[in-house]
DNA sequence: TTAAATTAGGACCAAAGGGTCCGAAATGAT
DNA sequence: ATCATTTCGGACCCTTTGGTCCTAATTTAA
C-alpha cells in the first residue's frame, strides 16, 4: 500500500467525526470501525495536536473536527502523520533524483506521482464522508 | 515510497549484473552502487532462488542474469521480492475494496494504479540498463 | 467538593524491514 | 588433496511501525 496504515485508520476516523456540537467518544468511534481503540486513540492525539481535531476531556468530552470536513484535504491529513515529504522523492526508492539522469521510468512515474497528488489534495473529508465502504464492512470481512 | 528499498537495490543491482558469460562478484557490484553488501548479498540470494539469477560459487563465482535482460520486467522483479499481490489492497490501505462501495478516491486510486501496473509491466532491465543514474552517483549523495 | 468520565502522555511490547556476521557448502586453481 | 574464493543459510541486531497499558490532568455533574 502507499500510505501507512495509521493514516488509513486516521481517513477512515474522521470521516466519522462530527463536523460540529457533540464531541465523539474514541471508544464508540473504534467500535463502529473495529479498529483498534488504544491505537487510534493515539492517532486521535496526532491529529489533534496537527489541528485537524479538537478535543474535549472529561464527560461529554471526545473528538470532533477543527473545521467543516470540505476544509480538510486528504493531503493535510497525511502531511500531519506522515511528515511534509509523504511525496518527496523517487516512486521506485532510489536515492538519486536527477531530471538530467531520468530512468526509463521516470515519465512514467511522474505521471503517477502528479495524478496521485492532484487527487490527495482535490479529495476532502467531506468527499470521503459520502462513501458507505466506511460506515460498515460486511460481516465476511470480520474476523470470527 | 512505494516499493521497498530492497526492491530498489534489486533493480540498481539487475541492471548493473552480466547477460550471460562471466559471473559479477557480490563485492564489486556493491562497491560500484554504494549499497550495504551483506545485505545486497541477501537480495541476490533471494533473486537466484526466484529464478531471476544464476549464481556460481567459488572462484570466478558470482551472480549473472538467467534469461536475456529484455526477458525480465520490473513486475517479475518486485513480486520475487514483495509477493505476488504487492499490487492487490487498496491504496489508501483500507480493508474493504468493494465495487458497489467505492470511496470517492476509488477511481483516481484505480487509474493510478492501473498506470503503475503498465509500467512495471511494460519496463524491463534491457530499458533500466540504459539509464545513467545507476551508474554513476554524484559525490554529492555520498557521506562524507 | 467529590466522583466519574475522558483525553494526554509516556512506558512498554511485538512484528517487520533493513542490515551485519559467521560458519557451512561448493567450486576452481594449484 | 588442499586451499582460496565465493555463495548459502541462519542467527542476530537496530529502527520503525503497529499496538497495548497505565497514570496524570482536565472537565462535567451530582
Ligand atoms: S529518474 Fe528513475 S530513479 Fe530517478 S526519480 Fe525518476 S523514477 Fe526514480
Ligand atoms: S473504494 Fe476507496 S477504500 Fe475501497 S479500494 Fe477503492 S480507494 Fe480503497
Amino acid at each position: 500500500m502507499i500510505f501507512n496504515l495509521a493514516t488509513g485508520y486516521a481517513l477512515q476516523a474522521l470521516a466519522g467525526l462530527p463536523e460540529s456540537g457533540e464531541y465523539a467518544l474514541t471508544r464508540d468511534l473504534a467500535e463502529r470501525l473495529e479498529l483498534p481503540s488504544p491505537y487510534l486513540a493515539k492517532i486521535l492525539q496526532n491529529l489533534a495536536r496537527a489541528g485537524i481535531l479538537e478535543s474535549s476531556r472529561g464527560p461529554k468530552g471526545g473528538y470532533r473536527l477543527a473545521r467543516k470536513a470540505d476544509q480538510i484535504s486528504v493531503e493535510k491529513i497525511l502531511f500531519a502523520l506522515e511528515g511534509e515529504d509523504a511525496l518527496n522523492g523517487c516512486v521506485m526508492g532510489f536515492p538519486v533524483c536527477d531530471a538530467s539522469h531520468p530512468c526509463p521510468m521516470h515519465d512514467a512515474w511522474t505521471a503517477v506521482k502528479t495524478q496521485m497528488e492532484a487527487s490527495i489534495i482535490s479529495t476532502t473529508l467531506a468527499d470521503l464522508r459520502r462513501a458507505a465502504v466506511f460506515k460498515s464492512k460486511p460481516k465476511s470481512a470480520r474476523k470470527r
